[in-house]
DNA sequence: CCGGCATGCAGAAACGTCACAGCTCATGGC
DNA sequence: GCCATGAGCTGTGACGTTTCTGCATGCCGG
């Protein structure tokens, strides 16, 4: 290539990054004999020279053998697509690598920063990672003492209350929850805000709880929830399947909703907008999640932004349907698809 | 690293990969040390010795200016993450890069190959690729002449023939489509699968084509498909929102489905299970294509199979629900959640 | 005519790895 | 006693960049 140009290495890697101290003629000339002969800088040395891959991991913590947790699945496909945009605008790739994947992949890709998915207690990928001085942002706070250099969250205490507030208001006298046995904090901090808002308002907590990663416990729960002499009159499902479930639990007891019960779960299942009938959902806006865990990380891999660690909290988005709302305004016959802002 | 454990670099080396003459002690005396230091060896470095990065590029043409196609997002949700497994398995990472991304993004990445969903017909980037010496297996039929390394694709004609014949034997006397207006492999053999099964049993062709990347001209086209005089008893949409679309379509009109309407629609959505009533779908297995394509693709990459370029057609799955039945079996209430095999 | 100073470029080192050739000892056969 | 053999290790590039230093050259003021 230097040769072709006939100029040395030096003025062809100065003329290609717009470095140097060279004439524009000098500059074009390189790049265009560069474009004829289809040249390209190899990435491999860049990044060997440089330090820098231009590479970010997306790390999935996973549960079972597949690589993505299929539960939260509308979530993840969301979240990852923001995040690919976020990178990709500020030059960057995604790599999706589940934490569970073979050891060899892992030591085989540089990568620049990752972020990791509701990372679990002690994911020893997660703490190699910081060990290494790798930059890592996590999506939900980092369980035990996880030293991530940022994190982002939903504020899932204020969504609890916004939810039981908003059933209350519908005219629920005794809410019910359904809710995880796992100890994640999202479990642990929504059931706790459930809890304090009872004693607030001075009701007794209805709740069941069950392993959300077991596919079919959730309907058991639900069921059992309902079959309760202290039957609530709002529901309100953690977890993405529960409407589904609550719904057909519902029709299994002969409980209309809304009229008999209420209901809302936490969802970004497009799908709960068309069911009979629609059910409101908690939504997480992982798309926003996304973008700021990309951007938080990309500031931490350059240098910008704060030395400290960040913590972000991000506000969720309570969609009314009519299986919340006792008086629903009239049954529109929606338009078709309308593109979901966001 | 290698001043650490009193050997010479090569002799580290030797040791981690498996390489060389080396006893057993010394062996373990490096890695024992290596681990303790928490030494890595450098992806950069190896890569660019080797001239393997061990990543493979997934590349998503996009019409718009967002890196997915949200058309098909079920599709290439399914599809990414099993060919993401796949990758996994065999060693290797996934890079996710929409063809539309800034080239420095492109040139900034080592791959080793890539697989592209749905080339358009002379995509500068898969051109480039090729011409750089890279692998390419795409999903779908390369257009044009694009000179992928191997290519994998659903036999639509066949597809399109068992639906037609599907719903001929369910009762349909006049069957019609909802095509598209481009010039895609995809929409191209199905409809001209569609014209000649016409033919053949000497149906007169009803369809109405429109573009299909505008999220709002299949309703309107679904409606006029409705509205004909010659309108049809059984409909087939090639596109996966027109299930929800000619519902709607149909509730506007009066008719009932499945006794007035037959109805069939190609598309991954699991919602269309549990719409009322629900719509049989044609499954592309995107799974099983994921799987396969990057099978050929690292295949490609390693030198192993032939070295001509590899056509494989997948056969496709019909999932006959309710819409497509006109003596529909007993509505069973489904039981929750029954997780998709494949 | 000479020192100072930009300008335009080239040389060389370094990044960390792997492949190859080679070097130094024992050991054993004859 | 000496060569052949092989085991166990080391030294040396080379991969293709970037970056730092430095060499010419030309121009200017004095």
């Amino acid at each position: 290539m230097a040769a072709a140009a006939g100029v040395s290495i030096t003025t062809v890697s100065d003329a290609l990054n717009g470095k140097g101290r060279l004439p524009d003629a000098t500059r074009r000339h390189v790049r265009e004999v560069a474009n004829r002969l289809g040249y390209r800088p190899s990435a491999a040395a860049r990044t060997l020279r440089t330090g820098r891959s231009g590479l970010i991991g997306l790390t999935v913590t996973t549960y079972g053998e597949e690589p993505f947790t299929f539960t939260e699945f509308a979530y993840f496909a969301e979240m990852a697509r923001a995040a690919t945009s976020a990178a990709l605008a500020r030059g960057y790739a995604l790599v999706i690598l589940p934490a569970s994947s073979r050891h060899d992949v892992w030591s085989n890709v540089a990568l620049d920063g990752t972020v990791v998915i509701d990372p679990s207690d002690h994911d020893p990928v997660v703490a190699d990672l910081v060990r290494q001085g790798i930059p890592v942002v996590s999506d939900g706070r980092p369980a035990g003492n996880l030293p991530v250099h940022a994190w982002v969250d939903n504020d899932h205490e204020q969504a609890v209350i916004g939810i039981l507030d908003h059933l209350a208001a519908a005219g629920a006298r005794r809410i019910g929850l359904l809710t995880g046995t796992s100890t994640d904090t999202y479990t642990r901090l929504s059931t706790s805000a459930y809890l304090t808002w009872c004693e607030r308002v001075g009701q007794e907590p209805v709740y069941e709880a069950y392993p959300a990663h077991d596919p079919c416990a959730g309907a058991v729960a639900a069921d059992r929830l309902l079959a309760r002499p202290d039957r609530p009159d709002a529901v309100y499902g953690l977890f993405d399947p529960n409407g589904t479930d609550l719904l057909a639990a519902a029709r299994r007891y002969g409980l209309r909703v809304p009229d008999d019960l209420l209901l809302v779960c936490c969802s970004e299942r497009a799908a709960y907008a068309t069911t009979e009938p629609p059910i409101s959902t908690l939504s997480l806006k992982p798309g926003r999640i996304g973008t700021a865990v990309v951007q938080l990380l990309i500031d931490a891999i350059e240098g910008v932004g704060p030395g400290q660690p960040v913590s972000q909290v991000m506000p969720t988005d309570l969609i009314v349907r009519a299986s919340s709302q006792r008086r629903p305004p009239r049954t529109t016959v929606s338009p078709p698809r309308t593109p979901e802002e966001d």
